[in-house]
DNA sequence: TAGTAGTGGGGTAATTGGGGGT
DNA sequence: CATGTCCCAATTACCCCACTAC
């Protein structure tokens, strides 16, 4: 393969989030009608997760601070 | 450079596109042939796509949506 | 010319979407 | 209010084999 996309974003299914978070998938559906998550559609309707996002989600990372000021010391 | 592709019509196998939505590269072919997406056709018959296209369609820009309820009719 | 990986085509099982009720 | 389950229809994934792409 020749070819090379520069950006590559790891999506999941939502079968596959619904493990990472012990739920049924049918509940990821409703985080994402919710907001609460965003999805990329599929060009028949489905719905993909950015994996950067649901770890994120998992970890309860709020959001990334500055290394001058470093909580953890 | 014998084989320099400029950057004018930059197109993608149906792996790199099946990996860019997460899908198998066998829904690619459906979605083309469903018309969904745009294909360029080699001399032997296997489809090519565009990168321009594929990464609006990622971007979630311009779904065409069932006309049973369009608000803005 | 030969060899390996990817693709096309067809068919079948599994997953997903959507609404509704517990 | 949030989650899990049942329904059905649509979409998607994996199986085969023959041919193309490099």
């Amino acid at each position: 393969m020749v070819h090379d996309s520069s950006e590559a974003e790891n999506l999941l299914t939502p079968a596959e989030v619904a493990a990472m978070f012990r739920v049924d998938p049918k509940t990821v559906t409703r985080w994402a009608k919710a907001g609460k998550i965003s999805a990329i559609r599929t060009l028949g309707g489905h719905r993909r997760y950015r994996e950067s996002e649901v770890r994120q989600l998992l970890e309860g990372i709020p959001q990334q601070r500055a290394a001058k000021d470093d909580p953890t010391a």
